[in-house]
DNA sequence: TGGATCTTTTTCTAGACAGCATGTC
DNA sequence: CTAGAAAAAGATCCA
């Protein structure tokens, strides 16, 4: 179909997408226009990735804004989130405007309300229908990316209630939905009344095989030698042969080779194996490449000072990377563009982020070494995971073909790989609704947002998932609804009156918050606990059951309870450590816990004897094993946060609890997230906890100690700049308002510019610099190599939460 | 006795959404 | 009721 014959598109886009070398559409595109994308019918278009997903979607978009209306596209991820702007920005040239929101950035200059396309995570997204985002009833047209993750028992409900809500708000809703070819296509396109696109054609030729001995077994029946020497592993036989193919798009010779994506089940696995196939890439680097892989070796090392960092330099000089979430977003940054750049010729990940992030493609091939996932919980790989990795290999337009490769140890296993992955069709998607976990949640929000108001409503609406669709054992549903409405009434967020459903105020506070449920009742459990107990002479016998400890039942609140402890002055409200806020919070169901290695169980038993008395709750019987585990692992995480919150560097963090830099962003990052709703929490509960919550927030937040938790929030000064500060006598912000000059030039190392700045944000009358002279009598522990490491450590950290997503 | 090789036991394990209100050096 | 691989520890063999 030519560009020109596009019915119901704006009159620029065919001059536009020409501009783009864009003359003709692919066949599946042409069937989505066909069934009628442009003229707002509903698209279920389950297509190959790279094989143009996105113009189908920005057709819908154009088309729907060009009659006035404002379109919605949500992703699974962040990344893709500011990734979706920034291709969806090259149309505000024609005045459409466009915006995102995510948990951690929302885009400036107006109101999203304003804005003609919006990118949202399906979080985010469900998040704005429950805090009643006003202009979600404008929406015209919403496109979901990567639907078949409704399949995601984690996630998938999130995005499949949202769709349902957004559906209902606006029964004229268009829908398009993007997924990747699945065994069920048509019963996507069933529950979302749509048409069909179901293709699996694709701009280039991928090529599926399986490697085995010396030879590799193409699914077209022929076979390549494909040698391995001595004693290497036949991932880097595979690598080798890539660099050699030098062949570009046109069958030409070219001076580089392919680069390879290597798959792996495991980050060890993934560091060593970036390890091992960096002598196998090295000899084949020309001088020029070595240097520049040099210099972003060296931009590395500069990101963080950690093991993690330097294995992958190490790597990286060589022309090898590996990439997983215990990354820096530096390193996956640096090594996502030398990639790209081909610079990088074998990047060894990890399965899940990086079948997300459309950076990681391989020129050539995608190889699968061991294909078991990690921890037999889930089982083995689907052929849907499996087909979406292998679609990694090769990029359209540079590269003539694709090949993916499973390496088989066995001539057996050999065999069972064709069987099970490369001739298998993508298993259908299932809806994970039912399960407790996720309708805990969404219930509550859906009464919580007036989408349901009775025990008949909230099921009628149920219905219009696909889990309805999908499921023809009727009772289930209705079993589990039930046991949930229990749980939620039991606990304080629901009451429920003959079949009347409503919210209390701490459900209706729950549910804007974000929380689970479960998290909201452990956090209000612990600031009752608190209540109960701040004040009691340590080692008391500490009663094992709350029941024990609710003998005053004539206090109805932790407040009233603490009021009578102040009262009678056993209680400071200040006593409530931070090490028990975040065990806390890293023992909610919201908080992804540390896990336990042989010689810490040891350790944490030792420091939960020592620092029992400091945890808000009490601790389970060692006889209780998993919750006793739990506790323990949870007391890891709350140490980590600990350190974080004590100013203790980055290198030291990593080595002590196993992580990479990239772990203690997030979890810094969730904690953060869960102290500011325990916060809430408190105020909802009449807690007196809020500013001791509030005081560990920001600690954890800045990643500083006590003492510098106010200077640490005035605006341009973070942990070293308060930390110099103090130094240099500057102990709050009162005080840095009425500083001498001289003294705060002088800590802040001469900045005229950033000392004035800072003086400015802290409130002072005349901020100007012009004239002062650095207080020489001043001391500045000046940035000996080893310092200015450590500053580098947590510059990174900030730039993580706030710029992260450019 | 040393060390090479084989066998058994133990250890370890992927990912990243969300509130609220704005900015590190 | 988890599975599976790698690392560590132990066992065996032979010069």
């Amino acid at each position: 179909m030519d560009v020109a014959d596009l019915p119901g598109v704006p009159d620029w886009l065919p001059d536009h997408l020409r501009d783009d070398g864009i003359e003709q559409l692919y066949p599946p595109q042409a069937e989505a226009v066909e069934s009628g994308v442009t003229e707002g019918q509903n698209i279920v278009a389950a297509i190959p990735t790279a094989s143009g997903k996105t113009l189908v979607a920005e057709l819908a978009m154009l088309s729907a804004v060009a009659r006035g209306g404002k379109a919605l596209y949500i992703v699974p991820l962040r990344a893709l989130a500011s990734e979706k702007q920034a291709e969806f920005e090259q149309f505000e040239q024609y005045g459409h405007s466009v915006g995102v929101s995510t948990g951690n950035y929302e885009s400036d200059g107006g109101w999203l309300g304003d804005k003609d396309i919006v990118v949202a995570t399906s979080e985010k997204v469900d998040s704005l229908v429950r805090n009643d985002a006003p202009w979600l009833e404008d929406l015209t047209c919403v496109v979901s990316d990567e639907v078949h993750l409704v399949d995601d028992g984690q996630r998938g409900p999130t995005l499949e209630v949202t769709l349902a809500k957004l559906r209902r708000l606006n029964p004229d809703l268009q829908t398009v939905a993007l997924s990747a070819t699945i065994g069920n296509a048509g019963e996507l396109a069933g529950w979302l009344d749509a048409e069909l696109v179901d293709s699996d054609w694709r701009p280039i030729e991928l090529q599926k095989g399986v490697h085995y001995g010396q030879a590799l077994h193409l699914e077209d029946g022929s076979q390549h030698r494909l040698a391995v020497q001595n004693s290497e592993k036949p991932t880097a036989a595979i690598v080798r042969d890539t660099l050699q193919d030098d062949h570009d798009e046109d069958g030409e010779v070219t001076e580089e080779g392919g680069s390879t994506l290597v798959f792996v089940n495991s980050r060890r696995n993934a560091e060593a194996a970036a390890g091992r196939l960096a002598s196998t890439v090295r000899p084949h680097l020309s001088a020029d490449e070595k240097a520049q892989l040099e210099g972003i070796a060296a931009e590395i090392r500069d990101v963080s000072d950690t093991e993690t960092s330097d294995d992958l330099a190490d790597a990286v000089k060589d022309g090898a990377a590996f990439h997983h979430a215990g990354l820096a977003r530096g390193h996956r940054e640096l090594v996502e563009q030398a990639f790209q750049d081909r610079l990088v010729k074998v990047v060894c990940a990890t399965p899940t982020l990086a079948a997300g992030v459309n950076t990681l493609a391989a020129r050539r091939r995608a190889g699968l070494a061991p294909l078991r996932r990690v921890g037999g919980r889930d089982g083995p790989l689907s052929v849907l995971e499996v087909h979406q990795m292998m679609g990694r290999a090769g990029r359209p337009g540079l590269d003539p073909y694709g090949e993916a490769v499973l390496v088989a140890s066995s001539h057996d296993e050999l065999d069972e790989l064709f069987e099970r992955y490369v001739w298998a069709d993508p298993e259908p998607v299932r809806s994970k609704l039912a399960a407790e976990p996720a309708l805990r949640t969404h219930i509550l929000a859906t009464v919580s947002s007036g989408f349901a108001r009775s025990r008949k409503g909230l099921l009628e609406f149920l219905e219009q998932t696909l889990y309805a669709s999908q499921t023809d054992e009727s009772g289930r549903l209705e079993r589990v609804v039930d046991d949930v409405l229990t749980y939620l009434e039991r606990n304080g967020f629901l009451e429920v009156e003959a079949g009347e459903l409503d919210a209390t105020s701490l459900g209706h506070t729950v549910s804007r918050l974000y929380l689970d449920p479960m998290s909201a009742a452990e956090i209000v459990d612990g600031l009752e606990y608190w209540a109960r107990h701040a004040g009691e002479p340590d080692g008391s016998d500490e009663p094992d059951t709350p029941e024990d400890a609710t003998a005053d039942g004539a206090f109805s609140t932790a407040s009233e309870l603490a009021e009578e402890r102040e009262e009678s002055g056993d209680i400071d409200p200040d006593d409530i450590s931070a090490l028990g806020l975040y065990h806390l919070v890293s023992r909610t169901p919201d908080m992804y816990q540390l896990y336990l290695r042989s010689g810490d169980r040891e350790e944490y038993e030792m420091a939960l004897y020592e620092r029992e008395d400091e945890l808000l709750g009490p601790t389970p019987s060692e006889f209780e094993d998993e919750r006793f585990e739990d506790w323990l692992s949870a007391l890891k995480t709350a140490r980590l946060l600990e350190d974080w919150a004590s100013e203790v560097d980055e290198e030291t963090i990593t080595e002590r609890y196993g992580v990479g830099p990239g772990d203690i962003r997030g979890k810094v990052e969730t904690a953060q997230w869960l102290l500011g709703a325990a916060e809430s929490l408190a105020g909802e509960v009449d807690s007196d906890a809020a500013r001791a919550i509030s005081e560990a927030r920001i600690r954890v937040e800045h990643g500083v100690r006590e003492e510098l938790v106010d200077l640490a929030g005035v605006r341009g000064v973070g942990r070293k700049r308060a930390r110099r500060l103090f130094e240099a006598g500057i102990g709050d912000r009162a005080e840095l308002r009425d500083a001498a000059k001289p003294v705060v030039l002088a800590a802040l190392r001469g900045r005229r510019k950033t000392a004035e700045n800072v003086l400015e944000n802290a409130g002072h009358r005349d901020p100007s610099m012009e004239g002062v002279e650095p207080d020489p009598d001043v001391e500045v522990s000046e940035a000996s190599p080893r310092d200015s490491e450590e500053d580098e450590d947590s510059d990174v950290g900030e730039d993580q939460s706030s710029l992260g997503d450019f």
